[in-house]
DNA sequence: AGGGTCATGTAAGGAGTTACATGATTGT
DNA sequence: ACAATCATGTAACTCCTTACATGACCCT
């Protein structure tokens, strides 16, 4: 059910294609959410069959026709009405490159080093590339109203790049520690 | 397919049962990956099927049977195979606490630090846990060479919930800055 | 000539969740 | 008396991924 109140959210501010919101899905939430255009395409499809959006088909001729949807005013509601649950305790984060960490008792210690420090260069060119898109889009850390909930998203994907990075420095501390040992 | 080296990855330091394999998910893999014990139980199956695992079946009087499984020397290679494979760049996390975030903008201000202070309560109680669980799973920071994945996992785990909470004070600090302007 | 952007979708299959089912033993 | 622990599963469903499909325009 999340993704539906993902894209309520994002039509909450404007409206859109399915194309752009794809867009932003990838823009501004990869640190905790993701989505594929199928599966943004269905359910908007889904949003507009419970009146939760509305669709206005536009043609255009130098490029293919779209579709802008917009939230309903019972989109609206029923988007307040899922914020204001209970949120559930459960982080469920799925990270398969902490799953080969956790494993790498079973890879040599060069391996192990190697991935992390790719991970790590990976890590803190999107904190480089964030720093950026903060900068574009804060300039004097000033945000409109309606960014707000990005702005504090961004704050914590920033934080949790460079968490990461710390965390690779450490882990290839402990692996060089062992090396020899195995 | 994660699901299937998570397992093969339990299997490969000790042989174990559905059950224990569950206990062991929620105990040490909690920050990068979950599956339900039915998800569980079904991969177990598959797992057997394709060779990769052989279970034993344990009759027991004070409590129900169980099977034991074991893993094979394919599935050390496939397993072995997987680890060498180059990771995927995808992150790919899923949060849904974080998503309510990003929608903050349509919540009161007053509900929106309640969130945060809620979760940054959760997350201070899981250092708490964390801290008590590596004191007695490493003491004096010392592990076996078959735990070093989860030595090098979990301390990402307590940095995480570290930087969960400073970045929760962070984002209350903000939220406070901006109330009066709603 | 080839790749990227714009733009939307279907179909098939794999992964993950929720509800249901059973039942003895142990601890509060 | 009630809840938790041990122990394994089926069935139905929803969610997510991957492959396929189309086609014009723009840039190098």
């Amino acid at each position: 059910m999340a993704l539906r109140y993902a894209l309520l959210g994002l039509l909450a501010k404007n409206e859109a294609t399915g194309y752009e919101l794809n867009h932003q899905f990838k823009e501004t939430m990869i640190y905790f959410w993701s989505a594929h255009h199928t599966q943004i395409y269905r359910e908007l499809l889904k949003l507009e069959e419970n009146g939760l959006a509305q669709s206005k088909h536009v043609h255009q001729t130098d490029a293919p026709d779209k579709k802008i949807y917009s939230i309903t005013e019972k989109g609206r509601e029923v988007l307040q009405a899922w914020l204001l649950e209970q949120p559930s305790v459960t982080p469920k984060l799925k990270d398969e490159f902490l799953l080969r960490v956790s494993l790498f008792q079973n890879l040599p210690t060069a391996k192990a080093v190697e991935y992390l420090q790719t991970s790590k260069e990976q890590h803190k060119q999107g904190i480089q590339m964030m720093k950026e898109w903060r900068g574009m889009n804060y300039p004097d850390g000033l945000y409109k109203k309606s960014d707000l909930g990005e702005y504090l998203t961004s704050g914590f994907g920033l934080k949790y790049m460079e968490s990461w990075v710390e965390w690779c420095d450490w882990a290839i501390t402990e692996l060089e520690k062992r090396n020899g040992d195995e």
